[in-house]
DNA sequence: CCCCCCATGTAACATGTTACATGATTGA
DNA sequence: TCAATCATGTAACATGTTACATGGGGGG
């Protein structure tokens, strides 16, 4: 999935995971696949010959910008930082409403924005955005049992499997308001970061 | 054009897809886009360009036959169905084990297989991917909940998405275990189907 | 008459995958 | 010295995405 054709094309979700993750921390080719690689949420795994290209057209579109560092004798290392226009972009990725009819799909994507938000909006912000996450797993919570009730399904393997997507997407809707709660509890706790620009 | 080689590498996991649906029940190109497009689970969304070539590998391949029909002057209906050799690499496939160092990222292909399994697979051999399945969710949710223990997270939203992971992955161990009992029940209950070969 | 549904695709292009290439430093 | 880790990348190839092409039949 990626590839949206046009020149100025919008970025893939891959540059913009990426984008966010140098955002938050600067940091070289290898370090990245590093942490992809050690990466508990493991979602993306980017192979060499997807990580440097996808690199190369971020600077090129002015959003990261690339230092030279030689330490001592050992090879250089390109050190990626985000440019302000970086930072502009990436924040409006992380501001993009919920869409409430492909949330089944774009969850894991969705956790991603959540956690590279940390320090990038500002707390109501991110309030907001858990509860339109919570919204839309309602809405698809509620489609998918009105699917099981109606009966339609082909099969016995067919109807224990949208359960398991109801049971996975409650549980997601659970933790969304968990989540929420948690956060509007430490609202003034040391945690003061910027301001929409 | 372009495919002379045609090698002997394995299918991806959208051909197997692919090739369990149409050997669930045989459909012309359209009728799988319409079924993709309505899909409750609509993970894969295949575009013409995705789904035309690989209906042609799977045919170039041997594990397709199609069936030229002409109903009434309408236009020509390519109707694909499975062959011998077509539904054996679709069993293989069903078969294979859940690797539990990938669990995480495959969940929603193990849930795609375990419907596909649904008159394929003898009931025992369903149990016994049920009981894969719920073993590799139990370590997977223990590593997470390690993984938080440890204290090493970077910041309070990593810290809750790993908590969404552990959430949704106890959701779908509880389910598997559910699935099982429920399988497990109903064993001899009028579903007797193809042993296996 | 026009538009939408049926039903088949192709073309151009971007992206991702796998395998390989290169070389310095550190430690056993 | 040998292997692992740090650190950069390229080449060939397959796949996927978007947009377009083609045409019959049915309904408003």
């Amino acid at each position: 999935m990626t590839t949206p054709p046009a020149r100025n094309r919008p970025l893939t979700d891959f540059e913009q995971v990426l984008l966010g993750v140098i955002i938050q921390e600067p940091r070289s080719a290898y370090g990245l696949k590093k942490m992809f690689n050690s990466s508990p949420a493991s979602v993306y795994q980017p192979s060499p010959g997807a990580l440097h290209p996808a690199l190369r057209r971020l600077e090129q579109r002015g959003l990261l910008r690339a230092e030279q560092q030689v330490s001592s004798g050992r090879r250089e290392l390109r050190l990626y930082r985000g440019t302000a226009a970086g930072v502009a972009e990436h924040r409006d990725w992380l501001r993009r409403p919920v869409n409430p009819g492909t949330v089944g799909s774009d969850l894991g994507l969705h956790l991603m924005r959540f956690a590279l938000m940390d320090g990038q909006l500002a707390r109501p912000e991110v309030l907001a955005f858990l509860d339109g996450l919570a919204a839309a797993l309602s809405g698809f919570v509620e489609r998918m049992e009105k699917l099981v009730a109606s009966g339609t399904l082909p099969n016995q393997h067919a109807g224990l499997a949208v359960g398991h997507g109801i049971a996975i997407h409650r549980a997601s809707l659970e933790w969304a308001r968990s989540a929420r709660a948690t956060l509007a509890g430490n609202h003034q706790a040391g945690n003061e970061q910027m301001e929409t620009p």
